[in-house]
Formats: C-alpha cells, sequence, structure tokens
DNA sequence: GCTATGTGGAGTAGGTACCTCCCCTTACTC
DNA sequence: GAGTAAGGGGAGGTACCTACTCCACATAGC
C-alpha cells in the first residue's frame, strides 16, 4: 500500500514528468498483460512503455501492486455489465447477452482472464471484485433459469468452467484467427438452452487445415 | 535414430540391468508426463524411477526421444478409436462415442493433451500418427452429418477445439475433482445436435463455492 | 543556478532446465 | 572367480530466465 491509496492521494504529487511516465506504465502494462499474459516481466512494460526498469519499480514497489492496480478496475466493468443485464426483461437473452460481453473482454486481455480464473495473482481489492460477481451471476443464472430459457441443470460455478473453455480457445488460435472464440461459444450456448431449436447461426468460419496446423505451432502448453 | 529403430533391435542386446531400467524410465515417463506434463523434466522421471539422471541420458539421447518412443504408441490408440467408430451402424452415436473416449484418454494423460494439440514436441513419428487421424475423424464427421446427427456446420477442425475445451477443463480442475470435465463435454456435445430434444441428463454434479475457489487457488495459467 | 526528485540500465541474487563427466558398481565371459 | 566391458549415480557445468537494486547522471521547479 505504498501509493495508490484510493483516492485523493495524499503528500505531495508526483513531478510533472513522473505522473506523465506512471500514466505511460499503465497503459503499458495493460497493454502487455493484455497480449502476453500476466508471465510478462517490469521489463518488458518498462521498455514497452519506453522507460528504464528503475522507472517502473520507483513508481510500483513489486509486480503485485501493479497487477493490483491495474486489474481492480478492469474487473470492475464485468461486474458492471452483470449489474446492466439484470436490469433487463428477456431473462435468457440477458444471460446471452451477458456472457458474450464478458467473453469479448476476457477476449482482448490475457491478463484479465487469468486473473479471473485464478488466484494466485491479485489479493485484497481483486478478491473483493470477485466477490462481488458471484451473487450477480447467480441472480443472472436463476433468472434464466426460471425465464425456461437455461437449463436448469447449468450451476453458477459452470460459468466459469464456460469462460475458461473460451478463454483456450482464444489463447490456442489468437494468432491465428482471433475471433474464433465466437464460432466455439456460439456452439456451447446452443448447448445451455432449456428447450432448444434449431441450431444457431454460427457466427465464425472454421479454421481450414493450414490454419489448424499453425494454430498449433504456435500454440505452446 | 540411437534406438528403438523398430521391431528386432540389432546389434547387442542391452544387459539385463540396464533392459530393466530401460522398462522403468518408460514406466515412470508415462506416469509423470501424464500428471504434470510434457514440461516435466528428466530429472523429475528419473527420480521417480528411483533411478540417476545419468542413467536416463545414456539410454535416450534427450528428452524429444523419450517423448517420441513413450506417445506414438498413445497416439495409435486415439487412431484405432477412430477406425473402431467408423465400423458402427448409428453414425451419430459412433461420433459421440468417439468423443467420449478420446476425452477419457485425454483426461487421464497430459502429455497426450499437449503432444495431440501442439506441435512443439515428437517429429516425424508423433506426426505421422496425427495425420493418420485427420481424414478418419472427417469420416466420422461427415457420417454422423449425412445422418442428421450432428449440426452441418461442425468442421474437422472444430474438433481440435473441442478437445482443446475439455482439456482445459481437466487442468483446471483436476485437483478437486478429476471428473469433471465429463459435465462440460455433455453440456457441450448437446450443443452439437442437428436437431437437439431436451437437454441431456448431465453425467455428473457441478462444483460447489468451496470447491470452485479451491481450483482458482490451485490453477495457474 | 540549485536541489530535491526522477531516470536508466548494468548488475546482483536466486532460480530452473538440460545435459556431461567420471568414479564406482555390476553383469556377463572364459 | 577374475577380468572387463557395460551400466549407474548424481554433483556440477552451462545457459538461460526473472525479480529486483543501486547509483551516476538528468531534469523540473523554485
Amino acid at each position: 500500500m505504498a501509493r495508490d491509496a484510493g483516492p485523493a492521494a495524499p503528500a505531495r504529487p508526483l513531478r510533472r514528468d513522473a505522473e506523465l511516465n506512471r500514466r505511460r506504465i499503465l497503459a503499458s502494462a495493460r497493454e502487455v498483460f493484455g497480449q502476453r499474459g500476466l508471465e510478462a516481466t517490469l521489463d518488458d512494460i518498462a521498455h514497452h512503455a519506453g522507460l528504464g526498469v528503475g522507472t517502473v519499480y520507483r513508481r510500483f514497489p513489486s509486480k503485485e501492486h501493479l497487477v493490483e492496480a491495474m486489474f481492480a478496475e478492469r474487473m470492475e466493468e464485468v461486474g458492471d455489465l452483470a449489474v446492466e443485464a439484470l436490469k433487463a426483461d428477456d431473462a435468457w437473452q440477458a444471460f446471452v447477452d451477458f456472457t458474450w460481453q464478458a467473453a469479448e473482454l476476457h477476449s482482448t486481455d490475457r491478463g484479465l482472464r487469468e486473473i479471473m480464473l485464478s488466484n494466485k495473482f491479485g489479493h485484497d481489492h481483486v478478491a473483493e471484485k470477485k466477490a462481488r460477481m458471484v451473487p450477480l451471476i447467480t441472480q443472472l443464472i436463476e433468472r434464466a433459469q426460471a425465464a425456461g430459457g437455461l437449463r436448469p441443470d447449468f450451476a453458477p460455478s459452470d460459468m466459469a468452467l464456460l469462460h475458461m473453455m473460451v478463454g483456450s480457445v482464444v489463447e490456442f488460435t489468437c494468432a491465428v484467427d482471433p475471433d474464433l472464440w465466437r464460432r466455439s461459444l456460439a456452439m456451447l450456448l446452443d448447448g445451455l438452452r432449456a428447450e432448444p431449436g434449431k441450431p444457431s447461426e454460427l457466427p465464425h468460419p472454421p479454421l481450414d487445415e493450414d490454419e489448424i496446423e499453425e494454430a498449433m505451432s504456435c500454440w505452446r502448453p
């Protein structure tokens, strides 16, 4: 809790150049963590920001602090999506919309994916945001089930698995076709209907043989 | 190609103790790669076999060689499943059965999962086994579609994604509930039907709140 | 112009992985 | 049962990576 102690940071403000660099670091972290995940090093982030490592460590005592500072905000966004969805009339559509929107966020931010599904990173602040989401998602699910749209045996914990699955497709194919996850999610959602009709139209074409080969060559477990 | 040059290994046979240890190494590798994936070190495998590292390196010039020797055989098994499935009458059921059986193999062998979905490990031998499977799976899919069981927009490359997804669930939850993937696969398959009826009965209960918490604590991206 | 504040990046410490080397042990041969 | 070629063990070499520190030098702001 060295810095970032909530609103109205106390003591003397940063020098102008320092404040600018602080923002550069956060922007760089957002990009780099988003692309390479939380395994990215602070060295990477510093260089990507055009700064030295020392500068980053002066501002954020450790990687943990930077992660905590960055992702609390992003996770808030996901929570807000759920709140918004709960206001909609059509409970099934609300569930579907929320799931697509959350997946959309995950698909463009590997760090967000990792921090949402693992407890290995992020502490108090992040955990609090996560805790907030559980009842929201549970409610979203129960409403969709009560309305007869969502299969009744779908449990809140299945939501984590769903995002895990979509995330794995993103990771597997992002170098070849970064939107392919849409295809998989559409199929998954077809399997979640309580009263399924015809399969939905898939929003994205499949990979061809060369592309799948390339995905297998890029991907590392 | 130092050893393992197909049937009837030439030159002088190994000394009795050496042959015994060679088998110990392979058995150990199967267990360790299965549990910890291909990132396991030859040191791990040696110790798990109760041997020194030197012994392993004497027998297998590199990790690559060991992997190649081990997994060619296991991949053959998956191919055989497909051949068997193509003989069944009910094309949709054959597709479903094959998918379950393949997932079953994947679920108990992390190394197999990794080698099937990544080209980073294994060369000639392994690649050959993979190539064999493509037409088999394609045929399995086309038959199931022609019979009106499988949705017509399902592509062969989607099979890799399906196993990717199931594998991610295995990895995420194996420490907490190693059979949970069955639940996810059942939902996935419900989404693949051309003429879906009611959702199928799920073969496994969901995780409760504590279990999902624990999964998130164990799992590392 | 002076000084507190900020910067850069080489360097440290500590870890991990693959693989080699060489002394000692053991199986097989005569 | 002695001699010898083959095998076994595991410390340690090499190479690499990551988190983090330190301090000579630069700059903002008064």
